[in-house]
DNA sequence: GAGCACTGC
């Protein structure tokens, strides 16, 4: 079938006439589409055939990388067009875009970066936000510069011209879109999508593990053998075992027909990944077992059955301590739907629910967006950065917590990037507020710190270091170091056998540092650098993951640009370990723990008794004062990515603050806090 | 002596 003919052929293409006339109509709308409508192929088509008067680009942003090339890729050959002139894509590190460019594919992250410097998003005349229904905190964050967007172009028509809006779903629940864009209409479009039965557990399931591996064998007996399965599990570790433990038991058993077992999740090296494309040899049946990755990054085809245990590992916050956590949790109904639709791409399917009906019923009906879930410190520096000086009551779709918005804004400020003003009922404002009563509101405004950290897409703590290092002469250094920790762990995780993590360990110790793992992962990169004719051999001897490596060199070069557009010179102190971690003391200073007792720390803000993480070189040694990068709670609470400090740096780059603290120590840290390193 | 769902700028 030529390209045409399959376009004329989507469920789509004959309501196409009344699409664009209720585009015409209403300066927002809201597609309900199902998998397989073709709506992010063919929407943009559609408005560029009838809209190609219009000066203005239209943007289509996807929440994957992956998604926006391979769509724009698509739509180019349909268009026959080549790929970066009518239509194109831009993506971090890549921007396959023209001045002849009208359709715009891109990353949600990407247009969010354009609007810093361009806040009324003025290069477009459509913005397409597909699949919302995810609510990434990108997406979540655009709805709100698009909709403030749209309004000032609609009050400024004198200068401004409109600017249009769609919306695109997969989820029934559009409701919400539709109440925050003034009742939107919603137009739903038919999908293709085979049909999937599903059936639930009769009694409650208390092991899923057990009950997935019990599932996946009733299904090997009887179904024939090329029927895959997809398994939905939590995490890595628990997905290894699954995997042994299956391909175990089947050899065991001898009656029963091969099977090819495979583990799926993000951390998994890119070679081991592709296998879940390839088809099982004749007379073996291939069995997946997966994270939420399968859910949408990955569509893996020939899928038969799926196997739902119903539980997610995903990331809680808590403004309380202002600390991420990952927790094994039940998923949303919308979640359990996804997960469905996975065994109905080609033909019908068979889905297995390891929760009972009544269970389902008390899923919520939507994931709780990201955004409620998250540390808003590098969101609330680009809303600053965009003119927005009063964010607790900015108009989100999800408003996140006062707590959590006051938390950020107060680390904002701490880190120098923003200063609060407050007003009083004259109207007048003072940085310091002259007493309660008569200070009614407060505002943030951005400092030039803080405009020249919005430039960096980091964590604001690691821009804040940037520039300190720009002060200090280390730049190049610091931003090696930035790289690195911008990445997965660039160290292999060896879990096999105790003989090959010992091989590992002692390759890790060519690289260690006393000064902790800053300066460690400092070590790895140049070595990586010098090292580079050889890389993948040079990797595997050294257990080191390529890909993260290179991704850090692609950050690093994009770091280090950034920092020539912004007049910051790329100094370098080559081994002065000092001026390095006073640069990784100003970014994080609020990361601070004292030595107590028996390996045990204190954090300094908090008073969190923490330990040092076993994958530390620092593990072993008991320093009096360190520098951490994040906490991680499992069994027991462990700072990772440690660095040695002496208390005094602490003083000398942020007296106030430390000031304060040190109030609230007691009589041991007091102590402690003179004392140097041991 | 332990363990990191998934994206993205």
């Amino acid at each position: 079938m030529n390209l045409e003919k399959f376009r004329q052929s989507l469920p789509i293409y004959s309501i196409r006439h009344r699409l664009i006339a209720e585009i015409n109509k209403n300066p927002t709308l809201i597609l309900l589409g199902e998998t397989g409508s073709g709506k992010t192929t063919q929407i943009p088509q559609y408005i560029y055939g009838s809209h190609s008067h219009m000066k203005g680009m239209i943007a289509c942003t996807q929440p994957r990388r992956v998604a926006a090339i391979t769509v724009a890729q698509r739509v180019s050959q349909e268009m026959n067009s080549e790929l970066g002139k009518t239509t194109g894509y831009c993506v971090r590190f890549e921007d396959c875009t023209s001045p002849e460019t009208k359709i715009k594919y891109m990353t949600d992250g990407m247009l969010l970066r354009e609007a810093i410097s361009d806040p009324l998003l003025l290069r477009y005349s459509v913005i397409i936000l597909d699949e919302v229904h995810e609510r990434t905190v990108h997406t979540d964050v655009l709805l709100g510069i698009v909709k403030s967007a749209q309004q000032k172009r609609s009050t400024n028509k004198k200068f401004h011209k409109p600017l249009k809006v769609i919306l695109m779903s997969a989820t029934m629940d559009v409701d919400e879109f539709s109440a925050y864009f003034n009742k939107a209409p919603v137009v739903y479009l038919e999908g293709r999508q085979f049909e999937v039965d599903v059936f639930h557990s009769v009694q409650e399931q208390t092991d899923y593990i057990f009950s997935s591996i019990a599932t996946i064998f009733q299904i090997h007996k009887t179904a024939p053998v090329n029927e895959d399965i997809l398994v939905f599990m939590t995490g890595q570790e628990e997905i290894e075992s699954t995997v042994k433990t299956i391909s175990e038991l089947n050899k065991s058993n001898g009656k029963l027909s091969p099977m090819l077992v495979l583990p799926l999740y993000a951390a998994l090296p890119s070679a081991k990944q592709l296998k879940v494309f390839e088809k099982a040899p004749s007379g073996c049946r291939k069995v997946i077992i997966s994270t939420n990755i399968a859910e949408t990054s990955i569509t893996i085809k020939g899928i038969k059955y799926v196997i739902d245990s119903g539980m997610i590992k995903g990331k809680l916050y808590t403004p309380q301590n202002n600390l991420e956590l990952l927790k094994v949790h039940k998923i949303s109904k919308s979640q359990a739907w996804q997960r469905t639709g996975r065994a109905g791409r080609e033909s019908s399917g068979i889905c297995y629910r390891l929760f009972t009906e009544s269970e389902f019923e008390s899923m919520t009906l939507n994931t709780v967006p990201e955004i409620l879930r998250s540390n808003l410190l590098s969101v609330a520096l680009q809303l600053t950065a965009l003119g927005i000086d009063d964010l607790i009551n900015f108009d989100f779709i999800s408003k996140p917590s006062v707590e959590a918005l006051t938390t950020a804004l107060n680390d904002l400020e701490l880190l120098g990037a923003v200063k609060k003003f407050f007003k009083d009922n004259n109207g007048t404002e003072n940085p310091e507020p002259v007493s309660k009563k008569r200070m009614i509101s407060f505002r943030y405004e951005l400092t030039e710190m803080g405009r020249k950290m919005a430039h960096f897409p980091l964590d604001p703590k690691f821009s804040r270091c940037i520039l300190s290092a720009d002060k200090l002469g280390c730049v190049e250094e610091v931003l090696k170091i930035v790289s690195v920790l911008s990445v997965d762990s660039v160290f292999h995780a060896q879990t096999n056998t105790s003989n090959k993590r010992d091989q590992a360990e002692a390759a890790r110790q060519k690289f260690s540092s006393a000064d902790g793992d800053h300066i460690t992962l400092l070590n790895v990169y140049k070595a990586f650098m010098a090292n580079k004719s050889s890389s993948k051999e040079w990797c595997q001897e050294n257990f080191l993951d390529l890909k993260n490596l290179k991704l850090a060199v692609d950050i690093n070069k994009q770091l280090k640009d950034i920092c020539t557009k912004n007049s910051i010179k790329l100094t370098s102190s080559s081994n002065d370990s000092v001026k390095i971690r006073m640069a990784l003391i100003s970014g994080f200073f609020m990361n601070a723990a004292e030595y107590q007792k028996e390996n045990e720390y204190k954090t300094m803000t908090s008073r969190q008794t923490v330990l040092i993480h076993p994958s530390s070189v620092l593990f072993n040694s008991k320093p009096a004062c360190v520098l951490f990068n994040e906490i991680v709670k499992t069994n027991k609470t462990y700072m990772r990515d440690v660095s040695v400090i002496s208390s005094n740096w602490l003083m000398e780059t942020n007296p106030t603050y430390f000031k304060s603290k040190i109030k609230n120590l007691n009589d041991y840290s007091l102590s402690n806090l003179n004392s140097n390193i041991r």
